[in-house]
DNA sequence: CTGTTAGCGCTTTCAA
DNA sequence: TTGAAAGCGCTAACAG
């Protein structure tokens, strides 16, 4: 039913004048540079004065042009905030605690999705230079190598997320995605597992997965069990995909299906839990199930997921802390390694006694 | 185990000096203003000159300043999104969709969240307008009416989403909240079921909750029934809050207690369920649960929610396409209307045979 | 088709 | 403590 309303031609779309520092000073019957020093320093400016110029600005309502200011400082407030997708919330709860912590220092964050693709992160971060964004939050280790030379280039400030640079080359804030699922295979061995099956974001540009996948592979080793080739599946993020990786894993020959599946997040770990909910599988009891990033998807679950609670919103608002510290030019942590913890819930158990 | 690292006193944070179209006109050896056309209105421009010119770019790797060009122009390519909230990704999925139509045509999009606060909603608005961003898409047609006299003073364009202004006041684009729970209503009514429960997110500036909640009302009311005012829970939209506002209801009298609960979107129907599992009642034997908004979180429930398909992501596209056909002076359709499906899934059943 | 020129609104020397 | 004046990088009006 698409509204059957007439095609409109636009309005004028004339900017009606807005009030500018010249109209401020003269209403208080000063300069425009003590406007502009009333709004920025204003200990360098008589309390008197002060007071003139604020009932000015209030009365005019007058709010500086961003642009201009950003023209003149080659400072525009603005912090850009590069995530790879806004979906299942995975991210957006650290860009949330992100926005949080910078409004409250009068700064805003422009927001940017790029779809798991560095090059598409590495345009959108240019258009964001280009519009005079200060500085930057990204998430994960892995990007092109070009955006860190674009942003040493300009200037501009970054901190990386959801991940620690071991080697130190890039600020960072996170946590040790591979110690996660290392110490989440370890507890289903301890439970006595022995088949294994892994479900991950592909892990091209996405070090969470790949990192992730690693701490499995190692739990392994350290073992004496291996992952089979045909065990491991790789796909997109979503429940569609995700579900149909699992369909895969549970065409396996029964001898040889994992009696446990790990996915690197709990939305693998939930399209696991729906095609064993319509193969008749049931979890814990055939195949345990566990997932990462403790999301209320798969915390609802029945049964509910075991994941791992990973610290997005510190990280998030940490990052945000450091931004702003770094452009005000105090001192700042380069790098923070935040805890996890493993939340055990009903997906998994013991492996099926005839296995 | 936060890291040990000690902080570290901040870089120089020196913007290396970027090349500018005066660089770009030296090296081509043209004027500053062709520079300028070459880019924006190259039909303007003798073609041999223009190659010159792009050679020129290309070699400084030259990119206009975004500040400058919105100081000069008035213009920042710039859209902001304005949305109460990313968690759940209920918003979240339409913003998506915006940022794919308007990066195509070289816009930025940014991302604002309000929490359900209008009044921050109107401070983040100002704020966005002060850094230069062209035109808005908003969710929803309850705002402070001070949002829509700072846009028409500046002379912002905008566009509201999630619903349709049936007064014609505003563009909107959206679908109608109220229709959409009415025939949930209806279908449910048809089952057999007598009382009712609403689970509603706080209605105040929020349209689409109050909508929904008259729609559910509308339908009750004609077909003669009440909704006693102890069988309704207003709350936050999240999964502690909105469990919560169910096991309120389970404590009333058996005999009075609602037959069928009806949420405002997925996450109050989910929390329902949650609270509906760990007190035993069976869904949809004891009691029939719908939600809307046909989120992931609902559909993988067990059993899986019944909801309504919202068209969140066509009104995405089709905001995004209004607001560049504005920006550009073409015409363009104020007003849509789009449809919504009723998805029945095992969450309903007849009313249990006892009440 | 192209160059010259003016100036968007602000901040920041420099002088008073 | 304050004002005058310059100019950030770009685009648009006007000439040529």
């Amino acid at each position: 039913m698409p509204s059957d309303l007439a095609p409109e031609t636009p309005a004028p779309a004339v900017a009606a004048s807005r009030p500018s520092a010249k109209d401020v000073a003269r209403l208080a019957g000063v300069s425009t540079a003590t406007v502009s020093r009333v709004l920025n320093t204003p200990e360098q400016v008589d309390v008197h004065t002060q007071q003139l110029v604020r009932e000015a600005v209030t009365k005019l309502r007058y709010v500086p042009h961003g642009a201009a200011r950003a023209l003149r400082s080659a400072r525009s407030q603005m912090i850009g905030a590069v995530v790879p997708s806004f979906d299942y919330a995975l991210y957006a709860r650290t860009t949330s605690a992100m926005q949080t912590v910078l409004d409250a220092k009068g700064y805003s964050v422009v927001l940017a999705e790029h779809h798991y693709d560095l090059k598409a992160e590495l345009r959108t971060t240019e258009q964001l230079i280009r519009h005079g964004v200060d500085a930057f939050v990204f998430v994960g280790l892995d990007h092109d190598p070009a955006l860190f030379t674009m942003l040493e280039n300009y200037g501009r400030p970054y901190v990386l997320t959801w991940g620690v640079d071991t080697n130190g080359r890039h600020p960072s804030i996170g946590f040790d995605n591979r110690a996660a699922t290392f110490a989440l295979t370890r507890h289903l061995i301890g439970m006595g597992h022995r088949r294994f099956g892994l479900l991950s974001a592909y892990t091209q540009g996405n070090d969470r997965a790949s990192e992730r996948g690693a701490g499995v592979r190692a739990a392994l080793s350290q073992a004496g069990l291996s992952l089979p080739e045909d065990c491991v599946a790789y796909g997109a993020i979503d429940l569609v995909t995700t579900t149909a990786m699992m369909r895969g894993l549970l065409r396996l020959d029964p001898a040889r299906r994992p009696t446990a599946v790990i996915g690197t997040n709990d939305i693998f770990a939930v399209g696991a839990m729906l095609a064993c909910r319509e193969a008749g599988v049931r979890i814990p009891h055939d195949i345990s199930v566990t997932g990462c990033d403790n999301t209320d998807l798969g915390a609802t679950q029945t049964p509910s997921l075991t994941s791992i609670r990973t610290p997005i919103t510190e990280v998030g608002r940490a990052a945000a802390e450091q931004v702003i510290a770094r452009l005000e030019g105090r001192p700042f942590q380069r790098s923070m390694l935040l805890p996890f913890d493993i939340v055990i819930r009903d997906s998994v158990g013991p492996p099926p006694p005839t296995a």
